[in-house]
DNA sequence: TTGTACGCGTTATCAC
DNA sequence: GTGATAACGCGTACAA
């Protein structure tokens, strides 16, 4: 024999009293002392919980976000959604996951299928996405968070990382040490990070009145494999770089594979810069230099202007934040200042 | 102005049909072919979509499968996640995604959010839960599979991967090679796979008639620091192993590094086999052997056993599935054999 | 094949 | 403070 779920009638009915006013206690409004006691005995009584799907009929609420991302096989993205979970679960709302497997036109249809199931906002970490669809869902009221990446041209709050800065904090640093040729590791330039992370290492270039030797610039997929193509090439270069930066976390795996692989020392044959995974960074001896997204305030940050937005707070519309890296210290760079 | 979504009744308004015939027809009922072109044109026009919440409170089902894992934060798991999200989307259903931070009591509350949420299965990574909340949403037909790890004296669908075999198997092929002191990095014995994996260890070592040499089992947490800090303390024994196995993939990540960092050679100085990450292994010179679980058969899997039992097919049930892993073979283990 | 009428569990609007 | 009642949008007898 199975538990039917108890409902307000059932409530109603255990203490005599009608359901609206069950309806307004759990609704937290105001009912007379004894009849709160009643209905709060009633309710444990019979287990009685509020049937999330009538109530969003009425309120056209489903107390649900979406939240699509590029690939769930990607621990910086996931960790983004950890935190985000985290946060909107505690205010009450649920997270449908999305991924879109690195392809636009399922982003498309992903994006379409959320709609669909009427979530009351949606976070995108978007690659490609038709502007149009995110314009429909803000006129339909339904919020919309991007992140990590930002659509030229589209009014819509956007929760970035500074990556041009932390580029440029981390090969000045390299500069700083006496590095002439700093050779860089990043990923396609048709993505928004991998441009800005590049344009931060022409820019500190240019600053320090330095020639940009465009063989020591090594562009390849997010991956692994990507950065350890970037090694093997910079390392075969005629004039190899005396230090490496690399612009996120699979290539910085990859990368130091390479150079372990080869017995190139980190400083002593190279020095290193690394990307994203502080753990990593520290396990490796020597510690190397990393460059350390804030994850943590990403997720939490987006978490809570949605739900602002949800709230109907419409301040600072679009709000724009760009949150900082912190570029944590290691033993990865060798000081050739003569 | 804002697009207020159509329903039935507009739909009906349009055709001069009843909402009773319009809902056919969405059903799958068959109409007058005059009267479906009519649909379909006015379901173009007024871009009707069906609202699934109001759809949900008749018939009781909300098209939403929740997910709960140990972490967000680790690609095993979110891998297999990615695949069944794929799976059930393509059937329609949404999925919401938790994750209770390898913590116990979050696991039992979030396991109770998804129950509030009125999903109509669930999925789970478990560590610790308590079995009575299995049993309680079995027993309102919510069903519930089990992947990765078993829960003894449950009664539950549950998808497993074969770790006593895989482990067996992976150590057997060092013994194979002339190896007589095989050491392992392992996981928490209170984990489950952690703890079949060290069986098919210790199994084969009977099976071989060999000792087993305590120092030679290495435990800890499934994370970087763990493999890392095995290899270390392998190395250091007074009669280290030739051969190590690692098993799973942050450790042997960490293992590797540990390794390479040491200027220890594979397989010269030490054959070694890994767990998990292919790619890792194709990408570290030379390749190294590594056992490999089946990540997009085991998220299919789960998805279509569930989707069979939310079709109410209750065929096989329990049905308990242990999927085979594979041994990628590489160059890292030496024969030495005399 | 199509239409009428009602109910799903909740909230909101009134009166009281 | 409380209660009766009408929505919300859809599915489904049952009747036509």
């Amino acid at each position: 024999m199975m538990a039917i779920a108890a409902t307000i009638k059932d409530v109603a009915k255990y203490t005599g009293l009608s359901t609206a006013t069950i309806s307004k206690y759990i609704n937290g409004v105001r009912v007379k002392e004894k009849n709160r006691k009643l209905i709060e005995e009633a309710i444990e009584k019979l287990d009685f919980r509020v049937n999330e799907i009538a109530r969003g009929l009425k309120t056209n609420r489903t107390m649900t976000v979406g939240v699509l991302i590029p690939s769930l096989e990607n621990i910086f993205f996931t960790s983004i959604v950890s935190h985000i979970e985290r946060v909107l679960q505690e205010h009450g709302y649920s997270t449908i996951l999305c991924d879109y497997n690195q392809n636009c036109s399922l982003e498309n249809s992903k994006f379409d299928f959320l709609m669909n199931k009427s979530v009351d906002g949606i976070i995108l970490i978007p690659l490609g996405i038709d502007k149009e669809r995110i314009k429909k869902a803000l006129e339909r009221e339904v919020p919309v968070i991007l992140v990590d990446r930002l659509l030229k041209g589209l009014e819509c709050d956007v929760i970035l990382v500074d990556n041009l800065n932390a580029s440029y904090d981390a090969v000045e640093q390299l500069i700083i040490k006496g590095h002439k040729r700093v050779g860089i590791i990043c990923g396609p330039q048709n993505l928004y990070t991998a441009e800005e992370r590049l344009r931060g290492y022409i820019r500190v270039h240019e600053d320090y009145n330095m020639p940009v030797d465009q063989a020591l610039i090594r562009m390849g997929e997010n991956e692994i494999q990507g950065g350890y193509n970037g090694i093997k090439e910079l390392l075969e270069l005629e004039n190899p770089p005396t230090a490496v930066f690399a612009t996120n976390y699979e290539m910085t795996v990859g990368a130091i594979m390479a150079l372990n692989e080869r017995n190139v020392r980190i400083p002593e044959d190279i020095s290193f810069i690394g990307f994203d995974n502080l753990q990593l960074a520290k396990v490796v001896k020597p510690n190397f230099h990393v460059v350390v997204q804030p994850i943590r305030q990403i997720g939490e940050t987006t978490a809570n202007l949605l739900l602002r937005r949800l709230k109907k707070d419409y301040g600072n519309y679009p709000s724009i934040s760009r949150l900082k890296t912190k570029l944590v210290s290691g033993y990865s760079i060798a000081d050739i200042t003569v």
